[in-house]
DNA sequence: CGGCGTCTTGGACGATCGACCAACTATGAT
DNA sequence: ATCATAGTTGGTCGATCGTCCAAGACGCCG
């Protein structure tokens, strides 16, 4: 193998893992399993993490800071606030039936951490990640179309963070888009119904 | 061991089997986990059962059928639209605090089968199952209220199942029980918007 | 009593896993 | 050129897993 920085190799495996996981699910993302995605001998692996822990550590920390949860922010663009909330969580939709699989290996980096000893404070910053990202963006529109919302904006945020999983769930399982589309179009009226204009 | 017939060896199984994922989840859930759980011999476990799947098969079929699906079954009771509607939630919410590690197992237990070959079909009739009650939940609501759904009843089940599933797996990494709890008040008051009254 | 299913049991097998290590090699500063 | 540092490699260890089996024990029916 041609000579590579440890810390080269930890961000290419750190991709490799991601990649298996998407494939193949977290479970099955073992050491070997890893080194062989990334095409190097298994001993670099105890060479650039401590443990499986800490890689799969390093790639939940990475999906909750700027992968999945990067689809979902994009209440960005033109048109009142109708207009911006439909667009919003059809971009959403759109990232969720363009890579199932990365959606999936969150939920399932979530289990995991719930049931690892010392890792749920992992599951805690996810969903508190999650949720500050929905808080600010529904701060945004709200500023930007001269509205109030009359929920406390972090129920607001709970709110459609739980809409969003929750659809996103039971789809990975029924593959129903056309009833998901209808529920996140009538979530898109309800937020609507929940805007007061600013005096 | 005092001499058992294996059907009800069997049950005795697939009930230990349930309490291991409570408490360890589904992944550590071994077959020695599970015959240590019914202080039985680790011989009685293939003599039981063909494989370790068919005793998680034989779990997610127990609890989709009569298991945490069953706290959802609570429309029952006295008063107007929308008591009966926030009692429900509010039951329903009762169950998941009271017995939280039940929940995360169905949750488990769907991504074991959404990776599992050949039991995609089990998670997609767990959700079908869910679907389904709260479908007829919703249904004997407005038919009791002498209401109409604006919202086709599919539509509304999926919306209902997804807040449900949405928050729980939420209050499972960060037990804000508080902001959650206003969510289910949220989206009570949004249900009985929906409804019409019958002509 | 004798036989025949049904059940019981402890041990063993091969596979796979995370982790570890000793030997080796390349690189760059002195 | 020397040497310390950093990186590479293949093999191996002990633990744990699902699965299987042979030998025995029980209970029922003839």
């Amino acid at each position: 193998m041609s000579r590579m920085a440890a810390k080269d190799r930890r961000e290419e495996l750190i991709a490799a893992a991601f990649r298996v996981m998407v494939r193949d699910g977290v479970v099955k993302t073992t050491t070997r399993a890893v080194v062989n995605e990334a095409k190097m001998p298994l001993g670099v692996f105890h060479y650039c993490f401590n443990s499986r822990e800490e890689l799969l550590q390093e790639v939940i920390t990475r999906i909750t800071d700027s992968g999945v949860a990067k689809a979902r922010n994009v209440f960005e663009g033109e048109g009142d606030l109708g207009a911006r909330i439909a667009r919003s969580l059809y971009t959403f939709w759109e990232g969720v039936e363009l890579s199932p699989g990365e959606h999936q290996v969150g939920y399932e980096l979530t289990h995991y951490a719930l049931r690892q000893e010392g890792f749920e404070d992992l599951a805690r910053r996810q969903y508190a990640h999650y949720l500050e990202v929905h808080e600010q963006l529904l701060a945004e529109a709200a500023e930007s179309a001269g509205i109030t919302w009359t929920v406390p904006l972090p129920v607001l945020a709970r709110y459609l963070n739980a809409v969003l999983d929750g659809v996103t769930l039971c789809w990975l399982a029924d593959r129903n888009s056309e009833n998901t589309r209808e529920v996140l179009r009538l979530t898109g009226e309800h937020l609507m119904s929940l805007a007061a204009k600013d005096a």
